[in-house]
DNA sequence: CGGGCGATTGACGGTCATCAAGCTGTGTGG
DNA sequence: CCACACAGCTTGATGACCGTCAATCGCCCG
């Protein structure tokens, strides 16, 4: 839970080469304004586990995750968490209005963001509607994925949480990486309870029941959709 | 769950005398604007239980909640419902990109909207950064009510669950009507559970704890917050 | 080899869902 | 005015699902 930065490149080293530049934010944007908008961004990188920003943090960035995995969740005061999502690249994250972030942003594995300060970024987005229409698209999109959460969290069973989780995230990846039925699970048992609304004993059992019933294998690290159609069932259910 | 409309004028009748001018999003438009604004809009009414839209419905319209109560909500094929939220007036409701809405919207009791198509609005708003950002600020906004809800539904008890929600909807009906403990309920005991993820009895049973503890007082069609500083301290647990 | 952490498994219990009456208030018709 | 019906709510009895507590396993790394 530290915060130091690990490495730090001021204005980036070109968003032209950026991996994330066709899906994000900036892909609304023209080749002027990309230059522009280069000058207002930072590299950042995290070390795992690392925060990147604390719910109680005056919320004075933006970011765009480049590459790695974050988890972002917010603590009740007795300590009791709730993830409210996974973080891949591409994904925007830290947007509002509010003075504070509202919840809180750690790494999980290594990362690297692209940071923008809040006010010139206002300054810049300001008159430049195709910008503010892809941040609305953004929002949106969240928007919906955090209402089939809600779902998910008042009204599924743990064996459906589980198969929900685990078809999202794989789908998650195919986007980004390709097909496949492997899915790794950087994330830790607690985080996938705590993203579920479950305790970690409950999500390693639900995990061994899937497994005997054929549906996954679980590997080191990940797990294998063995028989994804049922998987999908269970999630659409 | 018919869909007839109750009532339709055309234009609206002017959009200088509404309830909602102010905090809305038409808040961020000027008279010249507002004007021509008007033009877009038109004023619905429907009758208590009509279904203003469904999740299965193309998205064509955006809709601003003049006066009433609307809840919304999601269902899964078997029939499951999870409540994702009430609205209120000022509340603005349906702003998506996708083709679908992917939740549906009904009227609790009487209820008039301000309706926009989406296209037309769509082409009004391009060129307008004041309303995008605005939009962007709801967007925001609801997003942090959502990521709150999770927190809610994922890890709180029946009991911290209710009162939440009593807290909440009455700082909500402050905002709008001013300072009172005497909450109306204008949803069912069924709508409730269907928003804390849980049943309609354990919802009464929980309302009944509450009363007994001196809590609250059960009253026809809403309650009384007897003892707001205990209720608020299950919230904030 | 041993320490340590994360994951798994087992035994048990509590919270909340389920099933089933009973209650209350409101509207209807005789 | 009362009987009746009906819908929404409350209450009770029971049990399942999942949380809690605790022991064990497996793996990595020193």
């Amino acid at each position: 839970m530290k915060t130091s930065l690990v490495a730090v490149d001021f204005h980036g080293q070109g968003c032209a080469d950026c991996a994330v530049r066709g899906f994000s934010v900036c892909a609304s944007l023209d080749q002027f304004e990309m230059r522009e908008f280069e000058q207002l961004s930072r590299r950042v990188s995290f070390a795992s586990c690392e925060t990147v920003f604390a719910q109680e943090d005056r919320s004075s960035c933006f970011y765009n995750l480049l590459d790695g995995v974050m988890r972002l969740y917010k603590l009740l005061p007795d300590g009791r968490r709730q993830i409210v999502g996974f973080v891949l690249p591409g994904d925007f994250v830290g947007m509002t209005t509010e003075e504070r972030h509202g919840f809180s942003a750690d790494a999980i594995g290594p990362v690297t963001v692209c940071q923008f300060a809040k006010l010139p970024f206002g300054r810049f987005a300001d008159d430049k509607p195709n910008l503010l229409r892809r941040m609305n698209e953004l929002a949106v999109q969240e928007l919906n994925q955090a209402r089939d959460h809600m779902v998910l969290l008042g009204r599924r069973s743990a064996e459906e949480k589980v198969a929900t989780f685990l078809v999202g995230w794989r789908d998650r990846l195919v986007e980004l990486r390709g097909p496949s039925n492997i899915v790794p699970l950087p994330m830790s048992r607690q985080d996938i309870a705590d993203y579920l609304g479950l305790t970690i004993e409950t999500v390693s059992r639900t995990f061994t029941k899937l497994e005997r019933d054929g549906i996954i294998a679980i590997l080191p690290g990940g797990v294998s959709l063995r028989d994804s159609a049922r998987a999908e069932a269970l999630a659409a259910a």
